[in-house]
DNA sequence: CCGTTATTGATATTATTATATCAACAGTTG
DNA sequence: CAACTGTTGATATAATAATATCAATAACGG
């Protein structure tokens, strides 16, 4: 019985996924307001979609829920934060500590994910040694030492364009697992890691798009 | 023969829009090097996808390739352009002056689509008057006032959470027809203004649910 | 305690998106 | 100038995702 990949979580299809952290947001909201379940109708009818998708998804977490009531509020929180692997917490390191580098210093939302920023990394030397959001500036030649010990699993690319793929780089040569890439270079990795683009231009075109034809 | 609404532009795919930035920057990265065409295949080869996709994509601009040699760079750049609306100059304003906000003044990927952001507005005193990257920021409270010319089609919303739904709700009485979500709030909007939403942790799902089934 | 009913979960259908296949075309080459 | 070949564009198929329908369930009200 060799390797690991247990098969424990069926493959969730991607817009599932996708809506995940949107569901989680509206169930803790409920839960804060002292609800003990909730209802696919009413998380449907706030993201304005169909109710049976909403219970699609939710079934595929493997949390059934009762008649007449809903889904056990905490239940399916867990299962969701579960199959996202938000349940444990993790690390990611930030490489480039621009403006947008420091948005996602001081973006709260990771805490929801128990995301921790543990490195924060750039080749200014001007920046080397600043704090920001309680995040000591490293220099970006300690990357491959700081994170050799395995405890990183994401990184979280916001360098200028230029230098994107020679970070990859030098990501691919540590344990990292994921890239959240800000740049607009579509990254070339080794296949042991996940690159996973975050394109503003994207959402701008279906909105410009949508402005045009409305 | 009452209202307006030319159907030039055939109803694109959802998909196909998203992508639509993503062949602009290749092609543009093509033209730069001198390259007066371009092949489906090359470009679907940097964007690891299928050809025929991309075929796809470019034909519902209504350009056509030549047998070959592929497709005249300079006219298929154009008609996406013109498919998404970044073939004219357009204005956008800043809701919202924060870390997000001041990485969003410095974005200059904004000129790529020829959009300009005019007007910064929070509700900070201690920021009103400030000029970041060259805007201005202004009171929050003159948002109406300032918008009413109707020039300005875009709202970029980067405020925090608890003031985005009020904030849209000011929006709502300009003429402006899209917002940019940045908040996290499922925004409430009339009908004739679009909204589109940013939202990090929806990547952020997706890249932590394939690292846990690699 | 029993019928009523809101809600789930399963199945079937439809819509959307991606992929596969191949004939037609126009440069290229000998 | 004629055969060759890389590329398009059209058609067909498959995969994925969303929606519609309805029986089964268990809380609720009388």
């Amino acid at each position: 019985m060799r390797g690991g990949k247990k098969h424990k979580l069926a493959k969730l299809p991607n817009p599932t996924i996708r809506r995940y952290p949107v569901y989680l947001r509206e169930i803790f909201a409920i839960m804060n307001a002292g609800g003990k379940y909730v209802s696919s109708a009413s998380l449907a009818e706030r993201l304005g979609q169909d109710s049976v998708l909403t219970r699609k998804d939710l079934a595929m977490t493997g949390v059934i829920g009762k008649p007449r009531l809903g889904y056990d509020t905490k239940e399916i929180s867990a299962a969701i934060l579960k199959a996202l692997g938000w349940d444990k917490p993790s690390q990611a390191a930030l490489v480039g500590v621009g403006h947008l580098g420091r948005a996602l210093l001081g973006y709260t939302g990771f805490a929801e994910q128990k995301i921790t920023v543990s490195y924060a990394f750039d080749a200014d030397p001007a920046k080397i040694g600043e704090v920001v959001s309680g995040v000591e500036i490293l220099d970006i030649a300690k990357l491959e030492d700081k994170l050799a010990d395995g405890s990183t699993k994401l990184a979280i690319l916001a360098v200028p364009d230029s230098a994107a793929q020679q970070c990859a780089d030098a990501l691919a040569k540590t344990p990292v697992k994921g890239i959240l890439n800000f740049s607009h270079v579509l990254l070339t990795v080794p296949r042991h890691i996940r690159a996973q683009n975050v394109d503003l231009a994207q959402p701008l075109a279906l909105l410009s798009h949508q402005i045009l034809s409305d």
